[in-house]
DNA sequence: CTGAAAGCGCTTACAG
DNA sequence: CTGAAAGCGCTTACAG
C-alpha cells in the first residue's frame, strides 16, 4: 500500500506551513492569502494525488459526514429501496451511509446501535425492531439525532417519518365494502410493532363505520418469522368460514405474494368471489391474472423527508419532526 | 448531545496513566497488569458507559474495519442480496460496510471509489461497471485491496470472484437443444462487459458444438437502461422470424421478467413453442403457468468467499485469488 | 498575509 | 507492574 500524502508532504515541498495549506484547501481566509501561493499549494496537492484524511478531520471536529441506517433486512425490497433513496439523498450533501440489518431482533438491532454510536456516526435512520422501544428511548437521552421511519414508537417523542397506516387501510377496506364486499378479513403479521397494529385498527374502523358486525375470525395474524404456511392455513380457513370472507386486505406485500400465490390455486375467481387488496407493491404478483389492487407508500417522498430531516437535525438538534404521510391506493384488477 | 467520556476520564477516576487504561480494556500486556487496578479500570469503564473512539484508534493505528462495497445498485435484488451476505460476513470479523451504487455508470464508480478511498476503508469489493478497466488499473497499482465480484476485467490482474458464465450458458442451451430446441436465441444487454459477453460465447459454442448453423439475429442486444421496450420488440423480433426461435436463454432475471410477461399476453405455449431459460431466479415469474427453469449462482458462497478473500488480504495483501464458480441448472417446467 | 502550537482521543515503544 | 511521551493527520484560535 503506497504512503498517502498529507498536508505536511504539501507544505514541505511548497515551503509554507501545513496551516497555511490546510486553509487553502479548505477555502478558507480567501482573498487573505497570497494568491500565488494558494495557486501553488493547489496545484501540488493535485499533482501529488492528495486526499483528505477524513479519519483526522473528523477527530479534530468531531463529525464524520457519515449516517447509520438500521433496517430490517437490507435484502428485502422495501429496505433496499429505502436505502437506495436515503443514499442519493445523503450523497448531495457528502454522507455517506453506513448500513446494518436488525433481522426484526431487538438484540441485534442493539448491537448495531453500538457499532454506529462507536463509529461516530452523526445521525442514524432507523427501522426499530418490535420491543426496541427501550433502546429507542435511551438513544433519545443520549442526544444523538435520528430519526425512525416505517414504525415508530408512540411512547417516545421522536423524529419519525410513517405511513399513516390507519387510514391506508380504513380506505382500502371501505373501497371494498364499497364495491359490495360483505365480509372482509385481514392477514398481518403477529407483532406489536406499532404501524401494523394501525393496520388492523383501520381494518377495525371500516366495518364499525360501514355497519358491519366485525367478527373475530376475520383477523388472522401470523408469525412474522417464516410465514408462508400460516398464510396459506389463513387463507384457508377464511374460505372456509360457514359464510367465507369476500375481501383480504394482506398487512404486507411478502404476506400477499404467499397468500396470492396460494389463491391461484384454488377455483375461486378474483374478483368476483374474493376481492384482495394488498399493502405495498408487489411485481412478483404481476403475472397472477388479476392485477392486484394496492396501497402505495411514496417511499420516494418518505425516504428524502427521512433523510432531510435527520441532516437538518445534525448540528441544531433542537425540534422534533413527525410525519405521517398518506398512502394512495392503487386500483387494479382484484377489487370490483 | 452529551459528552462523550475518553480513556483519560476514567484514568483519572481511577488514579492511573491512560496507557493503563488502555492496556487494559484491549486486553494486552495481559497477566503483566495488577488484578485489582485491571478490575477497577474495566467497572469504571463499564460505569462511565465508556466507548473506544474508533476514529481516533483509527487514525492511530492505520485501519478503519470498514470495508466499501460498490454495487450497480443496491435497490437491485441481486445486489442487495450480495450486500446482505456480505454484511454477515464481515460483521463476523468486526469490520462494518459502507455502500454506494454507480448505476452502470462509470463516472459515479469513479467517485465512489474516491469517496471510499477518502474515508480511508481497508479494503473494497466492486461490481465493476463497463469502461471502468482503467480505474481498477489504477487502483491496483495504489495497492489497497479489493476484490472484483460478479464481473471482472480480463485485463487486470485482480482478486474476483465470478460465475463461469461461459460454461453455465453453455450447458444451459446445451439442454434445450437435447431437448429437441433447433434455433435457440438469446436476449442479452448490449454491454462490453466480460461477463455478458461469455454468456453469449457459451450460447455461440453450444450451438457450434451442437452443429446447429447458428443466426445472426437469433442474437438480440438490449440496451441496458430503460430495456423493457426494447426486451418486447426482440422477442417479437426472434418469434416473426420466417423460422421463429424455440428456445430463447435470457442473459439476465431482469430481462426474463420482461420476455415473459411478454411471452404471456401471447398464444404461443411454453416450453411445447418455445423453451425458456433465465440467468438468475426470478420470484416475479412464480405465478408464470410454466415455472421457469434458470442457471442458479450459488450467490452466498459467491459472497462469502468475496469477503473472506478480501479479508484475506487486508494486513497481508501479496497473493492474487481468481474464482470461477459453477452454477447450477435448476430445472423446471420452462423446458423440455 | 503567514506560522507555531495546541489538541482531537487514541496506541505503543521505551524507560524505569 | 506502570507512566511519560511521541505521534497518527488534521483544524483553528492566536500571535505577529
Amino acid at each position: 500500500m503506497n504512503k498517502r500524502v498529507s498536508l505536511k508532504d504539501i507544505a514541505q515541498k511548497v515551503g509554507v506551513s501545513t496551516a497555511l495549506v490546510s486553509y487553502v484547501l479548505n477555502n478558507k481566509k480567501e482573498g487573505r492569502i497570497k494568491k500565488e501561493v494558494a495557486q501553488k499549494i493547489r496545484e501540488t496537492a493535485k499533482e501529488l494525488n492528495y486526499r483528505t484524511n477524513l479519519l483526522a478531520r473528523s477527530l479534530k471536529i468531531n463529525k464524520t459526514y457519515t449516517i447509520g441506517l438500521i433496517v430490517a433486512d437490507i435484502a428485502s425490497p422495501f429496505s433496499s429501496g429505502m436505502a437506495r433513496i436515503i443514499e442519493d439523498e445523503a450523497d448531495k450533501l457528502n454522507y455517506t451511509v453506513i448500513f446494518g440489518s436488525s433481522d426484526e431482533n431487538a438484540q441485534k438491532f442493539g448491537k448495531l446501535v453500538d457499532t454506529f454510536l462507536t463509529r461516530q456516526v452523526d445521525g442514524l435512520i432507523i427501522a426499530p425492531p418490535e420491543n426496541a422501544e427501550n433502546q429507542v428511548f435511551r438513544l433519545r437521552q443520549q442526544g444523538l439525532p435520528f430519526v425512525l421511519f416505517d414504525r415508530y414508537c408512540p411512547s417516545v417523542n421522536t423524529n419519525y417519518v410513517a405511513l399513516d397506516n390507519y387510514t391506508a387501510a380504513y380506505n382500502a377496506v371501505k373501497y371494498m365494502i364499497d364495491g359490495g364486499c360483505k365480509r372482509p378479513a385481514i392477514v398481518t403479521y403477529d407483532t406489536t410493532l406499532f404501524h401494523m397494529q394501525e393496520r388492523v385498527r383501520g381494518y377495525s374502523a371500516a366495518l364499525k363505520l360501514s355497519g358491519i358486525d366485525a367478527n373475530k375470525s376475520w383477523i388472522k395474524k401470523v408469525n412474522i418469522i417464516n410465514p408462508k404456511a400460516a398464510i396459506e392455513k389463513a387463507v384457508q380457513e377464511l374460505l372456509s368460514l360457514d359464510e367465507p370472507a369476500d375481501a383480504i386486505l394482506f398487512g404486507s406485500n411478502s404476506i400477499a405474494v404467499h397468500g396470492v400465490k396460494y389463491i391461484n390455486t384454488l377455483p375461486l375467481k378474483v374478483p368476483k368471489d374474493l376481492a384482495i387488496i394488498s399493502f405495498d407493491e408487489t411485481e412478483s404478483l404481476d403475472l397472477f391474472y388479476a392485477s392486484i389492487t394496492y396501497i402505495k407508500q411514496p417511499m420516494h417522498e418518505m425516504g428524502q423527508l427521512t433523510t432531510r430531516i435527520l441532516l437538518d437535525c445534525i448540528g441544531k438538534n433542537n425540534k422534533v419532526t413527525q410525519v405521517n404521510m398518506q398512502a394512495e391506493l392503487v386500483i387494479r384488477a382484484s377489487t370490483r
